[in-house]
DNA sequence: GCATACATACATTGTTGCATGTATAATTAT
DNA sequence: ATAATTATACATGCAACAATGTATGTATGC
């Protein structure tokens, strides 16, 4: 067929990402077919070759179209945590992060495909080592969050940064997998998020100046609900 | 070939999921073939055939052989706690889950492939059916622990038994995940894992009687390790 | 004698990777 | 400005393998 423009390239090139998304939700990655996304998208598997070396290709397209939205404002919110109050602007990173993906549907969509559909074996696989990647990008931008915090003297425990950012970062993943597992009795992240992450910093973090009980602090520190 | 005895049937049935476990960790579940699983265990394919209508079927056969080893000790610890300060008993149950998954390394094998190899499609597949089941499971036994604990008062939050059911099993889902993962950096479950299970359970159930100190609290919680 | 515990053989299907085709956009030369 | 050239953006076709499912064989335990 004939050359495209280059707009109309890139508008392909999306246009396989959201075929891709599509398939990969309703019935995997393992079960879906280069030719079905080509399908999908209106185009043939040439285009697919043309654009991505595999289907692993795909799929780190997919993360790659959609890291920014995640790692930019985490990255920027924790690097400039106010200074009375330090912790405040934590915690409202974390639940920003979580309301992102509640809110863009293809950012969770595509959070969804990379949690479950990505296999981490011990022949480490090239996906594998760019996911492995970008995890640390996160590590690393929590981590300096929780030095920082540190440094202001806003933690409550002794533990040590590293500890603290493999816990929340723990946390947060769960909470997402469970948000984007297909279940009957699902967690309402939209609802409950912020309540949830409330819990977990109140236990580790120090919220404002004077101690406070943990139960006047739930409703002084989420200021999304009433 | 020869009919054998049932105790060898049994013996090629558990050869069968050993070689398949072997190879689903080194190599990911969809590369690997039902071929190489019979000839990692001295079988044919036809062996596979006879125990297991398909991979999909091996996978949930390994999840079964392993889930009396999670179930069956939360189970019992949760639903007998002891009366003075049934929190402690609580927090040892969960301890105690994580250190079963450590220390059983068929176990962890097990849960890093059904973790990182089992897909969850909106088109629901039988061993995904078969998983939400055995999730139900977990999560009613952990919430009927959080409503003991509620009735005996010993929650420190307001927060709802189901809520606090999906925030703690998306926290023990976290650090699993984060402790069978590859990585460069990866959690050390082992040595920490009390540690942050302290940290969690703290914020929102009461451990004795009189309000302790988080740095304390942590040695007198923790028995399992000095 | 019947069911069991496999091995073996086969057919079928599908998917990948690549090679090749091709029409046009973009670029360069004149 | 226009012609020639080249790179682009795919489509199409093919070869090849590989994996699955199943059907059938078979020797033996029960």
């Amino acid at each position: 067929m004939a050359r495209k423009t280059k707009e109309e390239a890139e508008r392909t090139y999306h246009a396989l990402l959201d075929a891709a998304t599509k398939l990969f939700i309703r019935q995997g990655v393992a079960k879906t077919t280069l030719n079905q996304i080509a399908s999908e998208a209106g185009m043939t598997r040439g285009a697919i070759y043309w654009h991505f070396n595999n289907k692993d290709a795909v799929i780190q397209a997919l993360w790659e179209r959609n890291d920014e939205k995640l790692r930019l404002p985490l990255s920027t919110m924790l690097s400039n945590l106010s200074q009375p109050y330090p912790a405040q602007d934590f915690c409202a990173a974390v639940k920003n992060l979580l309301h992102n993906i509640v809110l863009e549907p293809e950012l969770g969509q595509t959070f969804r495909i990379i949690l479950h559909s990505v296999e981490f074996t011990d022949e480490e696989t090239e996906i594998q080592r760019f996911l492995n990647g970008k995890w640390l990008e996160f590590y690393s931008i929590i981590e300096d969050g929780f030095i920082a915090l540190k440094q202001h003297k806003a933690l409550r425990t002794d533990l040590a940064p590293d500890l603290l950012t493999h816990s929340l970062m723990s946390y947060i993943h769960g909470l997402i997998h469970s948000y984007l597992t297909p279940r009957n009795h699902k967690l309402d992240l939209q609802k409950e998020g912020d309540r949830l992450i409330d819990i977990f910093l109140n236990a580790v973090i120090i919220d404002q100046g004077p101690r406070i009980d943990s139960n006047r602090t739930k409703t002084k520190i989420s200021k999304n609900y009433d």
